[in-house]
DNA sequence: CTTTTGTGCTACTAAATATGTAGCACAGAA
DNA sequence: TTCTGTGCTACATATTTAGTAGCACAAAAG
């Protein structure tokens, strides 16, 4: 895996040079399985193992560099005896994801005519 | 480009078998410029042209699958006088698109110590 | 002590996806 | 007719992701 650097505030990424927080989160939250394991992580802490069952047996090279680069952009931390978990800063997302969950619950029920 | 199937509630998607909604939007979403396109809609409907331009040059191709899955998960339509522009349902997720912005921007002023 | 189980993690090859460049057909304006 | 701008496509290349196997370590069980 060439990995290429974890997005960070303040730091050109990838498709913006500007350094705006938000190209940041975008280009980390636009790789695979980042918000999935965002959203796995929203009710408790995962050890690797789980989070890699919750999210359907993903290949833990894939796993291992998304923890890697979400660990960089300080969005969760691993503790020893608990496993993954948000941070402080990741649980402040929650509110937004939750509101994509609802919002997705309505874009589901308006596909199905 | 050999394209997978573009995401929608109710369907299998990659990394879940569930069908549901919130699945859909997960891998929609974690698709590379996906959540980019979206943002760079917020304001007005942009061009084909426009659109790559404001994405830092995103290649056509890639522009064309995201563009092409965005439509048939109807958050984005095509109008020939106005370009590409959100559809009403993914209006509705404008205020977590900001939501976002401004969560990245607590995010950044806590990276910087 | 020896085996078993669970942890995080890595190497390696193959497959899928994204990139970059060039260019097409069409439409409207000059 | 020529010039722009539109959406879009082909193709070769590079990068990213997937899939499989297995490692070292630690704690618990036998």
């Amino acid at each position: 895996m060439a990995s290429p650097k974890p997005p960070l505030p303040h730091h050109p990424v990838r498709g913006s040079t500007t350094g705006r927080p938000i190209m940041a989160i975008l280009d980390l939250l636009g790789r695979r399985w980042s918000l999935r394991i965002l959203w796995e992580l929203r009710d408790e802490p995962l050890t690797f193992r789980a989070l890699q069952g919750a999210c359907d047996a993903v290949s833990p090279t894939v796993l291992q560099q998304r923890l890697k680069e979400l660990r960089a952009a300080r969005l969760i931390s691993h503790d020893a005896g608990q496993g993954y978990g948000l941070s402080a800063t990741a649980r402040r997302l929650l509110p937004t994801l939750l509101a994509l969950n609802d919002w997705a619950e309505t874009w589901a029920s308006e596909e199905e005519h």
